[in-house]
DNA sequence: CCATTTGCCTATGACCCATAGGCTCTGCAT
DNA sequence: ATGCAGAGCCTATGGGTCATAGGCAAATGG
């Protein structure tokens, strides 16, 4: 019987496969086997389990998004650069679903820390650079812009901005404009107790 | 023997409490039925099967959220009403971790529409009352806010915020002050061509 | 060319979902 | 009171998955 040439990398790049296709909840060993005329437990000699094989396609997807958001912001600064960001999570979760899913997956310490994952804070400190935040304020604002992008792209995902005016693009220009605006503010001014605003002269 | 009392809004909450204390992957019919010492088989005069009950754990989450963000954001308005509304998302995920997940299960449609989803968007909306926003602009509003706060209890649940500095609560104040300040902005402005911005007068 | 490693196998057991069909208790009508 | 219909929970069954243990054979290297 001829070898199937199996190895943790190409049954990652299967399974991620199989996600986009099918749901990441599809991902199961014994899909896996099939699709490479293998039976389950052979895949064993390669993954440790079935939460292994998600997390690696979790890492997988981690790095291949920080390689595209980071070719998709080269060369940008300020508003521009933070619409091209945006834009590279939203069409990578578009174009491959499952493995977006998978990056929502808690994953283990170890495992987080060899991922791409830091990556991405760096990328989006990287550009809000143009907007010369001071410390502790680049964190305010890597964070905000964080949770915006993360939580449009779910929405998007799931349908809640489908089938209902105005296009969805349309309020995402939108959104890009209000947090420049924020973050232009925050670079030009100080925060005074908290809870008001001044411009620095 | 004696009988359970078994019924769709009992196993529902039972349900719930076992994702909140277990994970949204530990419910399944047969530790549900372990809760009521009773065999899995008997759970199906009551729910369609696995997929129904956690559609129903995810109504019941979107029912219960509706009413603690409407009476967070009752009698506030303005940045108050946004600081009162993204709190009480994050208070319920936080204290109710699988109730949470299972609003980010995609619905069936019929389940959908007859869920508290609309009244989410709707609770959005008087949020936004009084910043005064023209039509498109408040669905922009809703989207924008909708995102943020999102992703915002995404990244908190995820530990994404944790052990870092500085506290995510001073992060919070400051993305509230920034959404503030967009609203405030587009209340008193209008779009020009869809890229800049001009103050009224 | 033989020994070791590597790759995939069968066998097994535990857990889960879901359906089919049966028994018993409950409650209501006569 | 009694008899019956239906509700409520049961056992039996079949199919799917994960995961481990242990075995045979192909590839590899001294």
């Amino acid at each position: 019987m001829p070898r199937a040439g199996l190895s943790a990398e190409v049954l990652t790049r299967s399974a991620a496969e199989l996600a986009d296709e099918e749901g990441l909840a599809a991902v199961t060993l014994a899909a896996l086997a099939r699709r490479f005329h293998v039976k389950a437990p052979s895949l064993y000699a390669h993954v440790a389990g079935n939460r292994d094989l998600k997390q690696r396609v979790a890492v997988l997807a981690l790095a291949e998004t920080a390689v595209r958001v980071a070719e998709a912001v080269a060369g940008r600064s300020g508003r521009d650069a933070l619409d091209a960001l945006g834009r590279a999570y939203r069409d990578y979760a578009a174009a491959h679903p499952g493995r977006h899913q998978a990056t929502t997956l808690p994953l283990d310490d170890a495992v987080a820390r060899a991922s791409a994952g830091p990556r991405h804070a760096e990328l989006a400190r990287a550009v809000l650079r143009s907007y010369a935040l001071a410390g502790p304020d680049e964190t305010h604002a890597v964070r905000l812009l964080g949770a915006t992008v993360r939580g449009w792209t779910d929405l998007e995902l799931a349908g809640g901005f489908a089938r209902s005016e105005p296009d969805a693009e349309e309020s995402w220009q939108r959104a890009v404009d209000g947090l420049d605006q924020i973050f232009t503010a925050w670079g030009s001014a100080r925060p005074v107790d908290g809870l008001g605003w001044q411009r620095r002269d």
